[in-house]
DNA sequence: AAGTGGTCTAGACCACGGC
DNA sequence: CCGTGGTCTAGACCACTTC
């Protein structure tokens, strides 16, 4: 009798809402027992395989923690390591208003490096611009980005002026970004960027050429950013 | 009849060793269809279940991706990114003949910042010793460790010298280390950096604050690490 | 239309943890 | 000991892709 998920999401989905809405109010805090598998199968009237589904699944995204013979617990408020996120995203997290300045707006069409990473032909026409972004009005990043200007058609710079890049891409064009690979490391600051940021120039700042990729494996967008290191720090995780 | 997995290892584990077998040694090469969840489970005499259970944590791991409706098919080699190495593995990586001078060798007993960062009361012993880091016989970062005494006895100079600290760890101290938070930002080569770096003052480093933990969530090394950046870019994934 | 992965059932036995 | 998660069965229907 699988009629219970006719109603469009599936069951272990539902079971997980439920938890995660329970940890998100405070009702379950890090450390308190989540119901056993089978608890969680009475309740929502499911299979021991659909409930285990459900916590497996949580316990694969770091919100649950599973022990044999023990129980399943909720994990330590989850630390958002690597997480590729867009200026607004990184901004807002931390309260501070996020703006942002279009400098330069243009049609490239002989950047054969920067079309090669992009995964186009090397003449390939793309658009480029330049942004100033700015925390709490001081400038904080020089950021050039580089995207096909063919699977992107309609891009204007007043577009971007109001509106995100990220949710651009994922809301306009349809793209779900997967993820980035990124290239770091320190450069002193040329004139041109070291007036702009307002800082003196040959200031170390941290140099990032991002390749931005869409969840099916093509990539859609280079960056490359210039960062004040005495107002932005790099967070990483790395695994053994 | 789960009369068929008494050997030992999982059925499902063993459906994924005959995969990742043939993965490795060429008979399966990216983008090739793996066989479907039926075919598994006919060839390997499981239900669908536990056919499905092999292929969907192989996709977790990144080594097959699976389509809905197409089948499942073998990754792209994977990509080390965010992989936490030793000096020492990084260099053979590169086949570059990893060297390692220590330059300070002490025990610490009032860096309370840092006895923090490995979860140690304020005042507590700690060793700390300076390294400098060559390839190819040009100094390349400058690396200032710390290490709970107490948790760590006879750690000696002498021992450094000859041996990979990772190495040490895992195998004389049997501890399993996990991942490293980092964190990056660029800073100005002070005198005495510049000075055993070989570079002149105020050149652009990269700075690396590491707190390595091992697999029980304990802390146990801290890690300020400056590196060149002409000699060294960071590589680094990130996820949406 | 045939074949694939995605979800699901209603049970089962085992290994392990804590009491 | 009892309850937990770990593995597994032998089926089922659905949604999707490919032809």
């Amino acid at each position: 009798m699988p009629a219970s998920h006719r109603n469009g999401t599936p069951a272990y989905q539902r079971i997980q809402l439920a938890i995660l809405k329970r940890i998100e109010n405070g009702q379950l805090r890090p450390g308190d027992a989540v119901e056993s598998e089978r608890d969680l199968a009475r309740i929502h009237r499911v299979s021991l395989m659909t409930a285990r589904h459900a916590l497996v699944s949580l316990e694969r995204d770091g919100m649950v923690s599973r022990r044999r013979g023990a129980g399943t617990f909720v994990a330590p408020p989850k630390i958002h390591f690597n997480r590729l996120m867009s200026f607004s995203e990184q901004m807002s997290g931390r309260s501070l208003s996020p703006q942002s300045r279009v400098l330069h707006f243009s049609i490239v069409e002989d950047a054969p490096e920067i079309a090669a990473r992009l995964a186009l032909p090397a003449r390939a026409r793309m658009v480029r611009f330049d942004r100033l972004r700015l925390g709490a009005d001081e400038p904080f990043a020089l950021e050039t980005c580089y995207l096909s200007a063919q699977q992107f058609p309609g891009l204007q710079r007043s577009t971007l002026q109001r509106e995100s890049l990220f949710s651009l891409l994922e809301q306009k064009y349809g793209r779900k970004l997967a993820h980035a690979d990124e290239e770091i490391d320190a450069t002193p600051a040329d004139p041109h960027s070291a007036h702009l940021l307002r800082i003196p120039r040959d200031t170390p700042l941290l140099r990032m050429r991002q390749v931005i990729y869409c969840a099916d494996g093509q990539p859609v967008i280079y960056v490359l950013g210039l960062y004040r290191s005495d107002r932005h720090t790099l967070l990483v995780r790395r695994y053994r």
